[in-house]
DNA sequence: TCAAAGATACGGGACAGCACAGGACGGGAT
DNA sequence: ATCCCGTCCTGTGCTGTCCCGTATCTTTGA
């Protein structure tokens, strides 16, 4: 049996949290370690001659921490023996791309060494996402999510009564939302959000005089990609094209052999769109931004480099804004900056 | 009579589940085959000093999960040995880039649907690599990992004791070690590796009669990045540098006051010093792949677009092979591809 | 200043899960 | 007939979990 240092009964420390700091130092000092069992409640109160309920509050106190883990009819096991005095924050994304990667790091690199942040994928599956939620309820000091899944081709709302119940039993100072702002959750959360339909027609609005000069505009919207992007990006493109009378159809890809017309303005969303589309304007002989117009969706340094004309998501704010609030503390809406960026592609 | 491991008298998970785990085990590893009898309630529990009721639990869990069917008076027997229960892995990696991102993605479309990965970043930290083996220990079927650590000036050798003895602790045949070679971990283990010195040797090699028309070739290194590229980079460069008398430099980053020569040579790592160097060039009015030379480490679809010679390791060829080998349980070691692919920057 | 509210600590009880030790019964095999 | 098999049963002693009431002390609010 563990040795235990005393409790003292005249602290002005409670008693249960005397027990907390006496299991954490001990976990310090090697003499707990992981999935070790430590002492019952029962044991424990008896030995020390303190009330059950004591030692209760301090396990589960513990057990909030994620430190020791209860399993009913076994007892009480050390889960944690590292990063406990950190803050740790779990960082929930539907897929791995490279924007979602960039608000990562730029999270990271914005919220300093104090804080632990565990990365964890759900890919867009409803069930994986309550799986993980259900897993590591508790366990964290901040929840990150994005809230995107796979939608049926049935139904075009975006949120399941499980997923909101899930989210919903997240306490609410724990919570940022990120990406997405039509969940109807109600209190005082954090949420940093793209307001895709606003943001993709205020964009093209502040390109418009280049733009009008297009015959017609082409949207590249990967419908049937298995992580879906939001449809309100075809509700904003919709609006900002019929508003000002121009010409637009909707692909689902660039295919390799497309007719290019002199005249037609591209909107790409996927990188891999739009990267056949300027080998095929290559191979055609038209000349880019003269003859063929090219708008992409989110922008990378390469893309500048190319010339390549974007309307893009500040991603790398996003992360810095996610730390910053969580830092100070701050709580509300924020929208993420949407830029129009006017390179040579147009 | 089949050899079940032993039940751990100490472990949080409570003894039948113990077992039926063991059970599960042993069917997908092809121990338990189909129609197969499984020990009697009696003999189970003597065999391993549990209580009968312990054990008649434990296979109750199996009969409702259909696994197994019992016959009064005879004994139970498996009756269901496919889709009982998905293959989980482990991907470890030390950071977020894009190129990993790319191992991870077509790793997981290579796997298919019956495996379940979940993703780790210990950020090139030994404490938290270690604590996150220890606390999946035992979780996964598969642990693949990418050892990378952030080096200390002092030591220029790559992993501790302590990363060792936690790799070993692995069973080999779980074993999955990606992009190192230098572990020296004895036994049979899949290794998909690659070989930093050589492959930049022979990659440069393939393009020497355009390298050599270059007065000089500066390596852009970043010696000081929080996580360092392998230093087996800088020797292959050097070997080749020299073998063949050519006048080099190692620098750590492009700045922005660089002094760009005619008859120059760069040959970047990080994509934020290519981006530096290509717009420098454009602001000095020197031609790229004329004046100066660009050679960039790792290709991406838009190099591809801009025209940029590079040396790269195939990322999609090397979770493809990681995937390949897990599902047809080979073992051994596998050189990933790296190829020189010349394009205008030369 | 005083009362209400809250946190702390205690004692106890009820309930369900885990692990163990048996026993009783009928069915299958030899 | 005998032995082992699965099945069902009771009982014991531990475990965590949730609940109640009570007494003390501090903090808060009027």
């Amino acid at each position: 049996m563990i040795k235990f240092i005393d409790i003292d009964e005249n602290s002005r420390v409670p008693k249960y949290q005397q027990i907390v700091d006496t299991i954490i130092h001990n976990i310090s000092a090697g003499k707990l370690t992981m999935d070790q069992k430590i002492p019952s409640i029962n044991v424990f109160s008896e030995e020390f001659y303190l009330s059950r309920d004591t030692v209760e509050k301090a396990y589960n106190i513990l057990k909030e921490r994620k430190i020791i883990t209860s399993i009913k009819g076994k007892g009480y096991y050390i889960t944690r023996t590292k990063l406990i005095s950190k803050i740790n924050i779990l960082f929930l994304i539907n897929k791995l791309s490279s924007y979602k990667m960039r608000i990562y790091n730029s999270f990271r690199d914005s919220i300093g060494g104090n804080c632990h942040t565990d990365l964890h994928i759900y890919h867009s599956e409803e069930s994986l996402f309550l799986n993980l939620l259900e897993k590591h309820n508790g366990a964290y000091d901040y929840f990150i999510i994005m809230p995107h899944f796979k939608t049926d081709s049935l139904r075009h709302i975006s949120y399941t009564d499980n997923v909101k119940k899930a989210i919903n039993k997240i306490p609410k100072e724990k919570l940022i939302i990120l990406d997405n702002i039509k969940l109807g959750i109600t209190g005082e959360i954090v949420e940093i959000y793209q307001d895709f339909e606003n943001d993709i027609y205020n964009a093209l609005q502040e390109g418009l005089s280049k733009i009008a000069s297009y015959k017609k505009i082409m949207l590249i919207y990967p419908e049937k990609a298995v992580y879906p992007y939001p449809r309100r990006i075809l509700h904003g493109f919709k609006k900002f094209c019929i508003q000002h009378s121009l010409d637009f159809e909707i692909h689902n890809e660039i295919y390799n052999d497309m007719v290019l017309k002199k005249g037609d303005l591209f909107i790409t969303i996927e990188e891999s769109d739009l990267v056949n589309l300027v080998k095929q304007i290559r191979d055609d002989e038209f000349i880019l931004g003269k003859d063929i117009g090219v708008i992409s969706y989110n922008d990378t340094p390469l893309k500048e480099l190319l010339g390549i004309t974007v309307i893009s998501t500040d991603f790398k704010a996003m992360g810095e804004t996610a730390a910053q609030m969580i830092l100070n503390k701050e709580k509300g809406k924020v929208k993420v900056p949407f830029n129009f960026i006017d390179r040579e592609s147009i």
